[in-house]
DNA sequence: CATGCAGTTCAAAACGGCTTGAACTATATG
DNA sequence: CATATAGTTCAAGCCGTTTTGAACTGCATG
């Protein structure tokens, strides 16, 4: 909603050099990405390296996107831990440079299975424990026994579900990858 | 932070009439829930309904969960709306009592379909207008152009996936309605 | 129509996640 | 080694979301 501000604001203190299509698309593939669960300026930086196709430092991403240093570096460190992002050293520099890697969605489905299959997982431990818990208790209906027993349905097949999701997006999306590929030359 | 006071108090004001068991699946319920993007408690209403298999009234429940009378008048709206608790009026009674339907996916089905999906489609229509705007501007190199025709595609694709993840959980998950169907006797 | 209870509304408070920025460490360079 | 610049860490603050609770509406009842 800040958004809709700038365009108020004659004269912005920061320059802002980023055009205003790149800066409708970085926010476009921002909530994108945000949908999936991730940080929304995991997001915007990635689609900033994307857009331009150069690399870029860290001081140059912190003034583009007007984020603080502290961010970028903890962005990028975790863009480049989910490998969607290289780090790459230019022979003159002294200072890193971060190129995209072409495959985003390849983000998703490591953050997925490393975070969300766990969380799951837990749930479900949860839910035996309740029923153990119940048993134990004596007094518990069968019915409500029963009960616990589909309630850990649930969890189930919201594991199958993601499960689902995610060799849906490596299968019928899958042409994503190929999509972002061999793009570089003008 | 400030949350772990209660820890230091000996006897809880509250006498949580809530077994253990009851206290743990209700939780684990919560969580699954707020995975898929809904409120926590409104996962811990629901599963409350459902493990006592008894309409309740909104003051036992309010009572029961230790929430706040305006909250719970809040979530069994929400409830109810997505048609995974019912309102029923008891013949004695002067208070409305509220039901937990069988089908608790059909939550999940009902708001991504009225909320997610508008909200992606939002996105494709930001990018398309950043691919116009770049257009309009001149001085775009066709790369980049060619690079925002692809970032649509991960909306799309986005989009897709959804697609294939609500029906998915219609059908292979499906088995769930039955799960929950029928199991009302001792 | 006064009383009392069920239910709703919404401003304010609490909460939680994200970002900031200052202090720190690491690394390159003369 | 001294200096400068790049990069990291994390406590504190910011901000959006959820929850609370008091005031309110609606409704049944005497």
């Amino acid at each position: 909603m800040k958004g809709y501000l700038w365009q108020a604001v004659a004269n912005e203190p920061h320059p802002t050099r980023l055009h205003q299509w790149e800066n409708v698309a970085i926010d476009a593939v921002g909530n994108v990405i945000e949908f999936w669960g991730f940080k929304r300026n995991q997001g915007r930086v990635w689609a900033l390296l994307y857009l331009r196709d150069v690399a870029l430092t860290a001081a140059e991403i912190e003034k583009e996107l007007e984020l603080s240093k502290g961010g970028v570096s903890m962005l990028l460190r975790d863009l480049e831990r989910w490998a969607v992002v290289l780090r790459v050293r230019t022979p003159g520099d002294s200072a890193w440079r971060y190129k995209a890697e072409t495959d985003l969605l390849h983000m998703a489905r490591r953050v997925i299975e490393e975070r969300e299959f766990s969380f799951i997982a837990r749930i479900r431990a949860d839910l035996e424990e309740a029923r153990k818990l119940a048993i134990a208790e004596g007094h518990v209906s069968r019915a409500q026994i029963a009960r616990l027993t589909k309630m850990e349905t649930l969890a189930e097949a919201t594991e199958k579900a993601l499960k689902l999701f995610l060799k849906t997006s490596r299968l019928d999306v899958g042409g994503m990858f190929d999509v972002f590929k061999g793009d570089q030359g003008e």
